[in-house]
DNA sequence: ATGGCAGGTACGACCTGA
């Protein structure tokens, strides 16, 4: 089985994009972020004409979060559930839903502005809140893949110019303590468990020839449970999507579980 | 220190992203 996320930086304007990757990789299950459409607007029918259900949680403007599904390969998403149930919240930022026995989550997690921000703040009690709440789903479900945009560097190596972004946001040590946290309840960093080329990345500035010049980090992560580590074959970055024209500023990660 | 690029809103610049 494969599952994998991607920040689509817009839903509307990478719906080619994402297809085009739909067709070629065939994967199970993959978790977008920051659809910027409401759910009026969602593609249903374009992406049910290549086999893909879909649930999904949108907004006008910003955030907005879904789960595609391969319909030949997976049974029907049973639990749906929109944000964090300890975080009342108008930004749509998660969505999970429950495949078989997996529990799925797709999350874009708050970017938190600057350090000591208004938003930083809220970044804050968001990721907290996520702890208390994969901590809770983990009783209920064993084998759990929570993926998504985390807007957090885990460590330097994540960084292409450490010494340059020090400790700003995404990098900072509160936001590294708790994806740490997260990982601490029984969760592995899939793309950690296997060798991977040095500079792996997963977004990059639009600006300055960011990608050209690999000038990226790697906030984008699959967490997976004790049951589903066991199973992981494979993970990868993909970064073929972000050489096309127009493309999200994210590549999209997938993992190969057996 | 600032802006640089991109998307959305809405048709002006401005907000947000990471």
């Amino acid at each position: 089985m494969k599952i994998a996320s991607w920040n689509v930086n817009s839903l509307k304007v990478r719906l080619e994009h994402v297809c085009e990757w739909l067709t070629a990789q065939q994967p199970d299950l993959l978790g977008l972020q920051e659809l910027k459409l409401t759910d009026d607007k969602f593609p249903v029918t374009e992406l049910d004409a290549l086999g893909y259900g879909a649930v999904f949680a949108g907004q006008k403007t910003y955030n907005g979060v879904a789960i595609l599904y391969r319909k030949a390969s997976m049974p029907a998403p049973l639990d749906v559930q929109v944000n964090l149930p300890s975080f009342p919240d108008e930004q749509k930022r998660v969505i999970g839903a429950t495949f078989g026995d997996l529990r799925f989550v797709s999350a874009y997690v708050v970017n938190g502005s600057e350090v000591g921000s208004e938003k930083y703040d809220y970044k804050m009690r968001w990721l907290e809140a996520l702890r208390t709440d994969l901590a809770a789903w983990s009783n209920t479900w064993t084998k759990l893949a929570l993926v998504g945009d985390f807007n957090i560097a885990p460590a330097d190596e994540d960084v292409w110019d450490p010494a340059g972004w020090g400790e700003a946001v995404l990098c900072s040590p509160p936001e590294r303590q708790h994806f740490r946290a997260l990982l601490d309840l029984g969760y592995c960093d899939a793309f950690r468990q296997l060798p991977q080329a040095p500079a792996s990345f997963s977004w990059w500035d639009y600006r300055q020839l960011g990608f050209q010049k690999n000038r990226g980090l790697r906030i984008d992560h699959i967490l997976l449970s004790k049951t589903l580590q066991a199973q992981l074959k494979a993970c990868s970055i993909d970064r073929a999507p972000r050489k096309k024209p127009q493309p999200s500023d994210h590549a999209p990660i997938w993992a190969e579980l057996a």
